[in-house]
DNA sequence: CGGTAAGTTGAATCTAGTCAAGAAACGTGG
DNA sequence: CCACGTTTCTTGACTAGATTCAACTTACCG
């Protein structure tokens, strides 16, 4: 769509308000802050019914950059549908994946202190974002006090989700990254509604890979393992977590994971058994999974 | 702030007074706003002379807690002096560096959401540090709203940070991640008005393997690796860097790092370029942003 | 000055990366 | 609907790099 290119075609002033109206026409939708907080999952205050504001979508297709890392920064965008992936790229054109964000997920957040964004966000599939102007936000948060927080709460969560994945990098194997890295998307889609121990998943394994330090070749093993190991079973992209306790074993073959990180996994309780082959299984069971470990695999 | 949580008074329901006050009295100084925007390297706008806040000191000696994961979140603290880590602490007592903040740089962003810090933070040498209650400083952003995206920046830049270090972790191999560490750490003290090349680590080489995602044994070998190599000069802690580019050269022996973060360190050539499919990987349009590559070992 | 913590170095082991081949899925056009 | 080429995924054998275990040296602190 035209709207696509828009920020090209200046280093704009006043191309925020171009896209938006843009968006609104090809859309004609536009969101209310009640809907952008529910998305969000952010408390909505009673007396932000006052606020007019209301906030662009854009409609995003396949394969498309939303943003790119340099570009001059205008808004901050809210995923409505879709699945995106976040990367930094080199110059021998390798790219590493910083994030997947999905319904609900911030993007463009790294582009405020700097003016720029620092990573591009490509669409894995025709996807809906919720334009946010920072200005706009800015506004909002002045006429409504109750609100000031929202942004810093998304940016907040933001950080916990990058600094566990650092903490993952640095702390888990192979099995333990995809491991996680399946029980993350399995909470964050379940809290989205869709089941938590079946689900597609929408990169490739080289994208897995790259978002995970890991090469292709080894989370194909890694799955390949997991689904010997009667943990899971793989066939291709799509998964089914048969055992999400065994999953969480795998993460965690000795109590290694920082109690912040593991409540949020179920896995808190005083643990007893070390359990030291990750091939062991025990009778499935459901878990309960709160804003952290889902965050693993967002934005 | 918001009127959140409150399971665990245990610690302290006004035990932020109390150590607001405590600092107060203890070091009988008090930070104007001016002196914040500075000490954060934030512009400070005109009209801010107008607002009264002011925030206190407190004083946190070598190894004690300044605060704890777990912990309810109270406020944001600005590193003044010294230097802290960040960490992850799991169930078998082992702990996972997350970052080393210093002077300037933001801790406790990780509990905006939450309402609960995520991270432990311990001070590595006596230090001082401004307390910054959210409250306050949404009080300031409504007062003067040029202010208003002061907060949003440090946490914008925080994430930077977090993300350039993921990257590191998922792609470079070991000499890598510790040069990249030394240049950042480098780059840092040199903006504080330190010397660039030659200065002392602050951290035992557990900590900084445990940042790198290391062993210790292997943060020593590459560091006797770059000393034999005669890129750099370490004695214990002390760290001189005789070669600069060599340096960068280790972290990229084949351009492998994103031109928003090379520019950062010297080694990016202007450039240009457009990239339309998702799966193909030609170039990127990327080049000079902010303070990327210094963060990398910050908060 | 002695004891402890921190750092260095070597050798063996193990994990993930690399190279390479083949199988399965996907899209396109006949 | 099927054949074809392309992409994605899987698997195996081998290699490179980091971890582990262990001995030893050096700094630091009372």
């Amino acid at each position: 769509m035209t709207a696509a290119m828009s920020h090209y075609d200046a280093l704009d002033s006043g191309s925020m308000d171009q896209g938006t109206a843009r968006a609104q026409d090809h859309e004609g939708a536009n969101l209310s802050v009640r809907e952008l907080t529910r998305l969000l999952h952010i408390d909505y205050p009673g007396e932000a019914w006052l606020v007019q504001t209301a906030f662009a979508l854009r409609r995003v297709r396949e394969g498309e950059a939303l943003v790119r890392a340099g570009d001059k920064f205008h808004s901050l965008y809210v995923v409505r549908s879709g699945c995106f992936k976040t990367v930094y790229t080199d110059l021998s054109g390798s790219e590493q994946v910083l994030g997947f964000p999905m319904c609900g997920d911030l993007m463009g957040a790294d582009g405020i202190d700097s003016g720029r964004y620092s990573s591009t966000a490509v669409s894995l599939e025709t996807s809906e974002v919720v334009i946010v102007p920072l200005a706009s936000l800015a506004r909002l948060a002045y006429e409504c006090p109750s609100l000031e927080a929202l942004l810093y709460r998304v940016l907040s969560r933001e950080l916990v989700r990058v600094q566990n994945m650092a903490w993952a990098l640095g702390t888990l194997g192979a099995e333990g990254r995809v491991a996680a890295f399946l029980l993350s998307l399995s909470a964050r889609l379940g809290a989205l509604g869709y089941s938590r121990c079946s689900f597609n998943l929408r990169m490739t394994r080289q994208e897995m890979g790259s978002y995970l330090g890991l090469k292709l070749e080894t989370v194909s093993r890694a799955l390949s393992a997991l689904n010997t190991a009667g943990i899971i079973q793989v066939h291709q992209r799509s998964i089914d977590i048969v055992d999400a306790a065994a999953l969480r074993g795998v993460i965690d073959p000795a109590a290694r994971v920082p109690a912040s990180i593991a409540s949020h996994l179920g896995l808190t309780p005083p643990r007893s058994g070390v359990d030291k082959d990750r091939r062991s299984r025990k009778p499935g069971s459901q878990f309960p999974c709160g804003p952290v470990w889902r965050q693993l695999a967002a934005a």
